[in-house]
DNA sequence: GCACTTTATTGACCTACATCAAGGCGCTAG
DNA sequence: CTAGCGCCTTGATGTAGGTCAATAAAGTGC
């Protein structure tokens, strides 16, 4: 049985050990390079990660640009939750920004442990829980902030990685040019 | 029993009659005036709400501006999901914007049936699966689109109520000021 | 070490949207 | 009917951030 740190497995959800053992032998190890892609538009995302080393970004592609999304570090997870949750084909990107270590849990395997023990439910149920509540922050700050602002809370939430990660990718974090992202930073 | 029209209790999960009828038995029905207030700011939200009539709105309030979070008509989940989850307060404020009448799952009944039987946990999910689907497409739309593509995608989304919704709503949904839509709209 | 590419900065100019101010139109109340 | 208010429109002007172009600085490969 590998270790998994996430703290979901230390939630108040109890997973009984055959449950975890299971588990343990099910899901899949996947090294990514920087660079490489998680995913790709026009695909149906088949896999939920939990990221044990490294660093991914998801964007999305309008007009030649890229707006990126969401940065995924170790214990999080990360997928095209709109695409996976569906089934269905989305446009969003996921990349490794640096070299990563991923466990990879696919949706079949999910939709199996939902029906083997409830404890997985509560474990699905968590993660979008979680998400609903991340989103739900990104979203006030895109629609009320001005860029300045947006800077200031993507350093509050991103405090540990903002120095990994390059001006130009928080730039399309931001939604916003590189040139007025090094204008900001000046004051 | 009260008949409640929802499209999750059409899903997949099964919910065993017994549940069904606690359920029924422990809801609450709320009825609201135009300009009421379903939640206010500072507060915990203690109540998840399902529109059974009518329409209501969230939004932020920055800087003395209102910026419009979400609608909410027949059938849809309301809540300030931020405050609901994590039971402290928020700065939502979910409001009538027409005569309505919900049915109210308090936050403790909620953790009860969770407890009760699994399929209130997988009802549980669902609802934040869903909560996550939506606020995807949200972010990107506020982060990639300029004011005309924005109020392109809104009358896609909220096609149904689009008409049941002044002008100046919709400008703070976009996160414009009336002027802008007004202009937009022009062409 | 030196070439070459990628990232960051700076300046000049442009555009989408905001702000401010005025006027119109359609309510509802007396 | 008219007064008053809420909502919408239109015009004039301001500003945050975008675009384009040049340069610098920092990697990365040979």
């Amino acid at each position: 049985m590998t270790a998994i740190s996430n703290p979901f497995f230390q939630s108040t959800t109890v997973f009984p050990p055959e449950e975890f053992a299971f588990f343990g032998a099910h899901i899949q190890h996947l090294k990514l390079s920087k660079g490489d892609y998680f995913f790709k538009p026009y695909f149906t995302c088949k896999q939920l990660g939990i990221v044990q080393k490294g660093l991914l970004r998801s964007f999305v592609t309008v007009a030649d640009k890229e707006y990126n999304i969401e940065f995924y570090s170790e214990q999080q997870f990360v997928s095209a939750f709109t695409s996976f949750l569906t089934q269905k084909p989305s446009d969003w990107t996921i990349q490794a920004l640096e070299n990563t270590e991923l466990i990879t849990i696919s949706h079949d395997l999910l939709q199996s442990l939902y029906l083997r023990h409830s404890c997985w439910v509560d474990f699905g149920k968590n993660i979008y829980e979680q998400q609903t509540i991340k989103k739900c922050h990104r979203e006030k700050s895109l629609i009320s902030s001005n860029a300045s602002e947006r800077y200031r809370l993507f350093r509050e939430e991103y405090e540990t990685i903002e120095n990994r990660l390059p001006l130009f990718q928080i730039a399309a974090y931001l939604g916003i040019e590189p040139e007025t992202l090094s204008r900001l930073r000046k004051k």
